[in-house]
RNA sequence: GCUCCCAUCGUCUAGCGGCCUAGGACGUCGCCCUCUCACGGCGAAGACCGCGGGUUCGAAUCCCGCUGGGAGCGCCA
């Protein structure tokens, strides 16, 4: 037979149990990367072999999120649930072939001899007691795939290396379930097998699962993938992310504002590394991406670092692109674009003292409202008797000034100041305040020239 | 308990035997810029390279042991 499979072929084989998260998202994007960078094929590939927990919420939630991200692939999605037939043909084969067997061991009988394991020191596992029963008793039966007594298989992992089991540590794996269904570690080598799957890059919580994969790659004549297994993304305890550290899903991070760039640069960057480069463009990942410089210790998710990139990425966009993205956040809080406002002028303002697309959208505010509300603690502060008639006094010279553009309108507020004595330190703050509300802004100048002179004045004399 | 993986600043990491009195980035703290806040610029603190043995002229880098952390040990994936 021609060995033609050299392009690889990669996949992303979730479970829809859950949405898209973290962790999941950075194993879809190595995997990504890798077939992006041959020309190689990526499959996404739904993993519901588990009907109580599987749900269609779920496949379009991990979807959309990599949609999202832009982790497009090539094939897919392949759901296990349409290859049920195939399974139990492999099931039926290994069973001909006198490589499984039925078991028709209780889960009780079962869980308290394993206990009893436990308990005089050694690992769980099933003592393959059925092995030599009789396969004809008319009981609910699972079935059982034999393993190797002896022997040693060598995962030849392409981040950890080789890594060795002893045969003898794994026990007789169920394949088939007393309802009749295929379980996990069978389905996906047959799908990985079939589907030509060259690469499986996963977490390497399931690096203990693969020589077990491996023995079922040889009992049923296939040639086992190249394996890489990825350290896992830790929370701030460094135990495994879970929910307990706050947002784990790749949607909650839309939410809050993040950019997929800016997410994938970050997930790129927990456990691969380039030299001392941090910033990369997905065009640079995929060229530089290797699994030579795949870490193999675990990744503290750090999101002080994710909001950083975030803001570097933020920045770095246009404003009319900024207005798009941003929209959707103003408008969940109620705010209606107004043409009155040049939007794309106000986020160029703001969006180098913006993290977030959320923080942007808090920053664009002020200019929406159709007055300003002013705390009374800040009031107190900045609204003194003196500083309000300061206001009054400028309103009256801007109502006059025509052009509103900020070189104009500095020049003209520089040389009121000027004129009486003192330093625009002196009114920068009561103004800022009377305008926005807040003590923090963009420069007064350039705020007061998208807000325009109506408004300017409309809140100078609301507050003098 | 057993098996497997891992171990450099608080965090992400560079380092693949001499270039390391360990470099970069985030964060932190100063200073500069300045109408506030950011951005930007400059600078500082921060790692006895988990510990102990080897190998070697020489080890963060190789080997062994220990300790610590993580994962797995499901008729979940």
């Amino acid at each position: 037979m021609a060995q033609e499979t050299q392009t690889p072929r990669l996949r992303f084989a979730p479970s829809p149990t859950g949405h898209l998260h973290i962790g999941g998202a950075r194993t879809a994007l190595f995997n990504w990367l890798y077939a992006r960078q041959n020309k190689g094929t990526f499959v996404l590939r739904i993993e519901d072999t588990d009907r109580e927990r599987s749900t269609d919420e779920y496949v379009h939630s991990i979807m959309a999120g990599m949609e999202w991200l832009q982790l497009d692939w090539n094939e897919g999605p392949l759901h296990q649930i349409d290859r049920m037939d195939l399974y139990k043909s492999y099931v039926e084969k290994l069973l001909n072939e006198g490589k499984a067997y039925k078991c028709f061991c209780t889960a009780e009988e079962i869980d308290v001899r394993k206990k009893a394991m436990l308990a005089s020191g050694q690992k769980p596992k099933y003592d393959g007691l059925c092995r030599n029963a009789n396969q004809n008793q008319q009981k609910p039966f699972c079935i059982r795939f034999i393993s190797k007594p002896e022997g040693t298989t060598i995962v030849h992992d392409l981040i950890k290396g080789d890594v060795s089991f002893e045969n003898a540590e794994m026990d007789d794996l169920v394949i088939q379930r007393t309802d009749g269904t295929p379980t996990y570690n069978f389905c996906v080598v047959i799908d990985d097998a079939l589907m030509r799957i060259t690469h499986i890059i996963r977490g390497d919580d399931h690096l203990n699962n693969t020589p077990r994969q491996i023995l079922l790659y040889e009992a049923m004549g296939f040639t086992p993938a190249k394996f890489g297994h990825l350290p896992m993304i830790l929370g701030s305890d460094k135990t495994r992310l879970s929910k307990r550290h706050g947002a784990t899903s790749v949607l909650a991070y839309r939410e809050m504002g993040f950019l997929p760039d800016a997410l994938i640069n970050f997930l790129a960057r927990i456990g691969w590394s380039f030299g001392d480069q941090e910033i990369f463009s997905r065009e640079e990942l995929i060229e530089k991406f290797s699994f030579e410089n795949v870490g193999t210790s675990g990744g503290v998710f750090n999101q002080e670092k994710l909001l950083w990139l975030n803001a570097h990425y933020l920045k770095n966009l246009d404003d009319k692109t900024l207005q798009v993205m941003v929209t959707p956040f103003l408008e969940k809080d109620g705010f209606r674009i107004s043409p009155e406002i040049p939007m794309d002028k106000a986020i160029h303002l703001s969006k180098e003292r913006s993290r977030t697309l959320l923080e942007l959208s808090e920053a664009l505010k002020f200019y929406l409202h159709q007055s300003v509300t002013i705390d009374p603690a800040l009031k107190e502060k900045f609204l003194t008797p003196l500083a309000i008639e300061l206001l009054r006094e400028l309103s009256h010279q801007i109502e006059t000034h025509s052009d509103f553009s900020e070189t104009s309108l500095k020049a003209k507020i520089d040389e009121w100041i000027t004129g009486k004595g003192l330093k625009l330190k002196d009114v920068a703050q009561p103004l800022r305040v009377a305008l926005t509300g807040s003590t923090v802004s963009p420069g007064i100048f350039e705020l007061m020239a998208v807000l325009g002179k109506e408004k300017v004045i409309q809140r100078l004399k609301a507050v003098s």
